[in-house]
DNA sequence: GGACGGTGAAACTTCAGGTTGCCTC
DNA sequence: GAAGTTTCACCGTCC
């Protein structure tokens, strides 16, 4: 590091200061923030006094304000920054979001992003300063701070290897008697040791499964000795322990009737208890589908529930958000309580999953479960990016985060109920999936199966009368490009229900699908 | 006297992120 | 713990 450096104190925010600091001395700089609403906020507070205007930054922010149909609140303030040379940048971005900000930084373009710990974790994008404002934490148990390995990722962006020689690295602590703390546990400090993921439950029996599914082992023996050569039994001082663990897990595979076990060639005559053991057809498409074999279980007796009651979209809605495969889950605010409960109630008979009674620990996650499903399920009614926001306080990054994981659950589910042979229950997920990944009321399905077309065009298409492939091929080109508002488009609908048209473009233009 | 509107302080709430899974309907 | 949001007491104004 270089020594001391001494910065103008021209604001009363530190950060404020080696901002724009760091903007006179023509360099970049990374801020981490604690949450994503400070990230923005820091990002305001510094895009008000860089000075910074040019025809290029708002070309880009008129970009970021054209990645949805309808840019929500959160789209026009990043665009504001944007305008100034600063950006924000967090989960709740597009992904097309995230990518603009990051190229136009690695351009040159923005100077400044206020960042959660998204930006130390998986991107690559160094800067001359990482500025890193609260070494703290909100956790469940409240303010803690965070791993020294963490406060690593951070520091570690400081730097660009082919531009700069060196990097700042800069702590802003709240009074000397915590500098030194700082200094001596972050700057000092050394990494914490890694622990093994394996020894968590879900993983554990995720990763047995599909060890004997693929036949990688047969017996017990067999499983034995793989675990204990794995990083999660090196850092056991017992194997008993393990043994127990294991057998546990197999047990529950067994009764889930994933797996069977048996006594064959491979059992050792003088062991008795060193069972051979081998998938069930479900076991393996479990395995192959990656799921926790716990939640495969609830799934499974969830679509058996589905076919003796009336199901609706939000049963199966429901059923994949009370999954730890989709947390962390839309958290119920105080005064959302009595409204998410009194849509319980409105639900309950529809849902299929067993409702914990309201004295239990997993109520509150349960009410939880109900409001991702409701926010599903508004999704599926065409609400818009902006709507959400509003009312569920999910941002458009977050809310494809949730989509993705959900659609892959959806045909998790769906395909255990195909080994099951309830073929009804197979195509109602079959089209909830189509109706989730776009984002539409079911209306719109039939026009969805046409290229280009997503939420938007289909709905204004529908609107105007066009309500199927039919519609479709009997409505005149002019008309549906006029609806659409795209010639191109238009016209390679025609063309993929086979009628002929006459090429007019004279321009080539890229057809997108309708979403994030 | 009462309704209304504006203001500011106090009380109350909330708070990061992301890996692969599957198949292309 | 800090920042954003809501609530509420208080005051002045107007009818």
């Amino acid at each position: 590091m270089a020594g001391h450096v001494t910065i103008e104190e021209k604001y009363s925010n530190p950060s404020l200061n080696l901002a724009i600091d760091t903007i006179r001395i023509r360099k970049q700089a990374l801020v981490f923030a604690n949450t994503k609403m400070s990230a923005e906020r820091t990002a305001e507070d510094i895009a008000q006094k860089t000075g910074i205007n040019s025809a290029e930054l708002n070309e880009l922010a008129d970009k970021v304000l054209k990645v949805l149909s309808k840019p929500t609140r959160q789209c026009e303030r990043l665009a504001r920054c944007i305008r100034k040379g600063t950006a924000f940048h967090h989960a709740g971005l597009t992904q097309k979001q995230k990518e603009l900000v990051e190229d136009s930084f690695r351009a040159g373009k923005i100077r400044i992003i206020a960042c959660t710990p998204s930006l130390a974790m998986g991107v690559d994008l160094p800067a001359f300063r990482s500025i890193i404002r609260d070494l703290r934490r909100y956790t469940r148990h409240g303010l803690r701070y965070i791993p020294v390995l963490e406060y690593l990722q951070m520091a570690g962006r400081a730097g660009r290897p082919s531009f700069d020689s060196f990097g700042e690295a800069i702590i802003i602590a709240a009074s000397e008697a915590d500098k030194e703390k700082l200094y001596r546990n972050y700057v000092l400090g050394e990494p914490e040791e890694i622990y093994s993921k394996l020894a968590v439950e879900p993983v554990l029996r995720t990763y047995l499964l599909s060890l004997i599914a693929t036949g990688f082992v047969r017996s017990k023996k067999q499983i034995l000795d793989f675990f204990s050569q794995t990083f999660w039994a090196h850092q056991r001082a017992s194997m008993d322990e393990l043994e127990i663990i294991i057998d546990k897990m197999l047990g529950l595979l067994e009764e889930f009737e994933f797996i069977k076990s048996s006594m064959d060639e491979f059992t050792s005559a003088d062991k008795l208890d060193d069972l051979s053991y081998r998938a069930t057809t479900l076991g393996r498409r479990v395995a192959e589908l990656y799921l926790d074999p716990l939640t495969a279980h609830n799934f499974l007796v969830s679509i058996r529930r589905a076919t003796k009651i009336h199901i609706l979209p939000v049963s199966f809605l429901h059923m994949v958000s009370y999954t730890p495969e989709l947390r962390p889950l839309l958290r119920v605010k105080m005064k959302e309580y009595d409204h998410i409960q009194e849509e319980l109630a409105k639900y309950g008979e529809h849902l299929v999953v067993n409702e914990p009674s309201a004295f239990e620990p997993e109520y509150d996650e349960f009410l939880n479960s109900v409001k991702t499903a409701l926010f599903f399920s508004d999704w599926i009614d065409e609400k818009d990016e902006e709507q959400m926001l509003e009312k569920f306080s999910i941002r458009p990054g977050e809310i494809r985060a949730k989509i993705e994981i959900a659609d892959w659950l959806l045909y998790s589910a769906a395909e255990l109920a195909r080994l099951q042979h309830f073929r009804k229950i197979v195509s109602e997920i079959a089209k909830l999936r189509l109706r989730l990944r776009y984002g539409v009321r079911e209306e719109l399905l039939p026009l969805l199966k046409l290229r280009s077309i997503g939420r938007v065009r289909a709905r204004a298409l529908y609107r105007n009368g066009i309500k199927d492939i039919g519609d479709v091929k009997k409505a005149p080109v002019a008309t549906i490009a006029a609806l659409i508002k795209s010639r191109k488009i238009a016209q390679d609908i025609k063309e993929q229900l086979g009628q002929k048209v006459e090429k007019t473009s004279r321009r080539k233009r890229k057809g997108q699908k309708g979403l994030v």
